[in-house]
DNA sequence: GCAAAAGTGTTCCAGATACACCCATGG
DNA sequence: CCATGGGTGTATCTGGAACACTTTTGC
């Protein structure tokens, strides 16, 4: 066979990347939902998407398509998962990479492109989203767990400053159950990958809480020793 | 934007899907490893792949790949990852779904269809392979790996019928690591998922191993009651 | 009778869990 | 001065790891 042959009679294939992405504020998980502006189902909530390019990998489209919609770049992505039922997009034939990120809400976020109607919806407040976005959703979450359990990825949902307790709210909506206060402490702690700073947060109480700051330089040399991250 | 000219504007990829194909022999893990035909690399080692079709769903053409190149049918099959660079194919742009599956070798394994000159290698014997096979190899190993240790998909490899032994040196194989004999023994019976059976292996010792059996719908009610599988 | 693999229990240790009081401060 | 959230240490429990001898039987 040919190449020619080989490849020109291959069937060609829409592909698109999706993008779950997971923020943290005010102590809660959420995600940035969409209303759609292609038809078919326009003005339906969606997760936000875009037709992979030629001559462009699937991570850069993925992040393009982050780029274009929030105008944020430089954020933490990973591939989910592919989904390629034949009828998941009832407009056409379409294949979708699925990517999730993580965003520190509080650090910018410039207007939310206004022509796309994004928002920052709970877990609870998301409504039915369009073909199988509701399933990516449910599949991101598992994954998120997983992936915190040992890797430390909880800070790229954190200012850079954040206190433990505030950590510590986030890994319990993450996981979805409550931590023991001293001993989520002491795990952090022990690990030796927080640099604690001469600063306070006051906004949440009276007494105010220690701010810390994830040492990265510090935790890829523990890495290379053998450490193993773990909450 | 109107249906037609969102989705007709799309540009159009190849899609592929490639296999990692586990099987499990002489108390080795191996890998299906087979000779490409299509040029370029026209007689290099690769693992088996092929384009998916209009009209067919991603776990559909991997099933028919691994149908049509060893006649099997009904495997275990999971998704790996989403492979998008732009070059990792020389011979066009073409984005590959991995997939890898679970072989019981010692069942069956009809004449491993000739033309596609396929071989069991074991880890060790894995040549350099076209394009990102290798890495893709390396991604199914890690993956196996973790969802061989929550998830009981070993019994996918193993024979019906199976001594204790024999499934202690298979996740050996898959951990690359020694386990102790009395802690796996001790670990996998207080599941209560295995059925004893009135049957000994005598081919690899004088005094023989029982034989024992994977009672898969005792292991679906134990999961609906929480029970957690782990090795 | 001996070689070779199968089968069997107990001790020890580390890490996880449970748990209650004092501290600092703004109002 | 008091209400509010932040910070701290210890006792207990559980699950994992280490470990050596007896059993069976084909040759």
């Amino acid at each position: 066979m040919s190449v020619t042959s080989f490849y020109t009679g291959a069937p060609r294939h829409m592909v698109a990347v999706d993008c779950i992405i997971f923020g943290f504020e005010n102590g809660q998980l959420k995600l940035l939902i969409v209303k759609r502006l292609p038809a078919p189902y326009h003005g339906a909530w969606s997760l936000m998407g875009g037709f992979v390019h030629d001559g462009e990998s699937l991570n850069d489209a993925a992040a393009r398509v982050l780029q274009v919609n929030t105008g944020l770049d430089n954020i933490y992505m990973d591939q989910l998962h592919c989904y390629g039922d034949v009828n998941r997009d009832t407009g056409g034939r379409v294949i979708s990479v699925a990517y999730y990120a993580l965003i520190r809400i509080s650090e910018h976020l410039p207007q939310l492109s206004a022509e796309y109607d994004a928002h920052w919806l709970t877990l609870q407040e998301i409504p039915d989203l369009i073909f199988d976005h509701g399933q990516m959703i449910t599949d991101a979450l598992m994954k998120l767990r997983d992936k915190a359990h040992f890797h430390p990825i909880g800070f790229e949902l954190l200012p850079e400053k954040f206190s433990l307790p505030q950590l510590r709210n986030l890994y319990e909506e993450i996981y979805q159950r409550p931590l023991d206060k001293r001993n989520f402490r002491k795990k952090i702690l022990a690990m030796d990958i927080l640099e604690k700073l001469d600063e306070k947060d006051k906004s949440t109480s009276k007494k105010g809480a220690n701010l810390y700051r994830f040492d990265k330089s510090k935790y890829g040399e523990l890495m290379q020793r053998g450490m193993v991250f773990e909450i």
